[in-house]
DNA sequence: TTTACATTTCGAAATATGTCGAATTATCGA
DNA sequence: TCGATAATTCGACATATTTCGAAATGTAAA
């Protein structure tokens, strides 16, 4: 997972998926943001081809999921993926969700 | 500084160094454990030019400190930078920490 | 001061990664 | 069915990374 995010390009569309908890929501998969391939590259100067090649990598690592809705794909974040990785850094630390979410 | 924990030898070493606040103790930078390079390397079998490749990566990185003592290198980690890590892939989430550390 | 130990620096070689363009697949609408 | 749009696969190439051994550095002990 971690090499998958030491790339700057894949950590940029991994954080634009992240937001996927905002204050006010609920942090549950049915309200992740998500994005189009296309979308995700707006603004990134790469061809799709490499966009493509950078997803299949983020997906590959467990990191997003994707999805086919007619002709786009969209993709989005697992919102335990974020948990599971957080607490990676913090063993000995008990998450308190703020802003609506659950409390646990 | 995920590029550098990218690596499977730079991961196991920072993972090593993470047990900085262990259950009954304070989470501050006094208790961080610290291990020698040499002492880093056992069980790795990894030459010792490699080894100290990867220890400047993550050096280099903001993951690790390190400070001569004697005739070897002593290395930690900040408290802090597993803090910063964690809240990475939590911005909406408060650290509540158990085990004898610090309440914020 | 000489020696031993701990670690780093410096090439060099093999392998992996990031990137693109061209060709291909999948879906939808005319 | 045909064309347009969205995205992927493939092959190629430039660059970066990982790794080692040999030589150098820094420190303490004989």
């Amino acid at each position: 997972m971690f090499k998958a995010l030491g790339n700057p390009h894949r950590l940029l569309i991994f954080q634009r998926l992240s937001r996927c908890c905002l204050p006010g929501t609920r942090c549950e998969l049915e309200a992740a943001i998500r994005f189009s391939v296309g979308e995700l590259g707006e603004g990134m100067e790469i061809a799709p081809s490499t966009l493509s090649h950078h997803l299949k990598a983020l997906h590959h690592a467990g990191l997003i999921e994707m999805e086919r809705q007619g002709k786009q794909i969209n993709c989005w974040i697992d919102p335990l993926v974020l948990e599971r990785l957080s607490g990676f850094f913090n063993p000995q630390t008990e998450l308190v969700k703020i802003g609506g979410c659950d409390v646990r």
